[in-house]
DNA sequence: AGCCGTTTTTGACAAATGTCAAAAATTACC
DNA sequence: GGTAATTTTTGACATTTGTCAAAAACGGCT
């Protein structure tokens, strides 16, 4: 049960549905990991070269400012996935690290694969199209939002959004998250009560 | 001249070449659209169901508030796609609108077309996958890059990264963009002299 | 239960940004 | 070339958020 892959191959299969073949092709071939709680899935100057299918957990993608200070870019929760596509696409070092905030499980898929299965797998290339697009949206309209909403706004949206987020992760972080000091994110929670 | 398509189908061809049959085929297909300043490319509430290659001009994607104000998510210019991925996807309609900010030129390949080049044309399908995501990756880093940074950096980096947006863009659009109050952003400028 | 290390809250104050309205500058147009 | 309309700047002030440090609360561990 521990390293089920059948989640990953069932969210595909609802975005393009695939065959019989094609699926158990991937089966036989992915993989699950396991991070334990402040494991990194990738760091800053590595190649990113896996896509992990959360199914358990939550990371944080995290970015160095030029003043050395950290800034957690977005969560990684259940149902999403663990990459930096930018260094997985071009094969350059990633510029940002993941890190486990909690334990996490995640299912493997290689570049290796991925490229096998582009070949191999019916609907694999249009599912992976379908699905960069839609996180890669999200993510924006997100970003957006928190830029013209005020700091408690964004902190309520986040709330909305994510609940078990808040629950399992430290206010330091989510303060680096919504993009506002932990003294006054302590305070905006305090004013929501 | 001012119908001509081939700077898109060049643009396409650099990311993955195509064959001069495939080439062919998009150009006899393609067409040009003119906009006037203030007209717009598409408009809320309408589903979005073509591409526009920038040729000529700026143009700015507008979200509309709760509170019924305005806010400039984006702007395109020459190189950049004009279109509205989210409503061009689903077939739903648009929930942003964009507008002209100067008489722009746009090569336009509608969602029939596409459909089509998907099967007609080798490689139109992989160079679409790389533009896309190339694309969304760099809005991502641009609005997680504005979180970070402070009103004065913002109008700095925006100027480093597109000079020519200054000159051509009111303030009060800049400053909606850049998240600034209009009377603010008059200020940092003043500062940076 | 009690201790230690970490996280969160709080206070006092500083800095940044917003708001509103009026003046100044710029642009468009006849 | 002059006038109206639009855009930008400025002033005075309010509000929000940041900073720093200390106190309080919390969590893990034995």
């Amino acid at each position: 049960m521990s390293d089920n892959v059948t989640p990953f191959i069932d969210f595909l299969d609802s975005v393009v549905p695939m065959t019989k073949e094609g699926k158990a092709f991937m089966k036989s071939r992915l993989f699950t990991l396991s991070l334990g709680k402040g494991e990194y899935a990738y760091e800053i100057g590595s190649v990113c070269h896996r896509i992990g299918f959360v199914t358990d957990g939550v990371l944080r993608v995290v970015q160095l400012n030029e003043d050395g200070s950290e800034y957690t870019k977005y969560f990684i929760n259940e149902g999403h996935f663990s990459v930096d596509l930018e260094s997985f696409s071009s094969g350059l070092p990633s510029q940002e690290y993941q890190e486990a905030l909690t334990p996490c499980r995640m299912i493997v898929m290689t570049k290796e694969m991925a490229e096998v299965f582009h070949t191999h797998v019916e609907g694999f290339s249009r599912a992976v199209s379908i699905l960069t697009e839609r996180a890669l949206l999200e993510k924006i309209k997100i970003k957006s939002e928190m830029f013209t909403d005020d700091a408690p706004t964004r902190y309520e949206k986040l709330l909305e959004r994510n609940p078990s987020i808040i629950q399992r992760v430290p206010l330091q972080v989510i303060s680096s998250y919504l993009g506002v000091n932990q003294a006054t994110l302590s305070r905006i929670r305090k004013q929501l009560r």
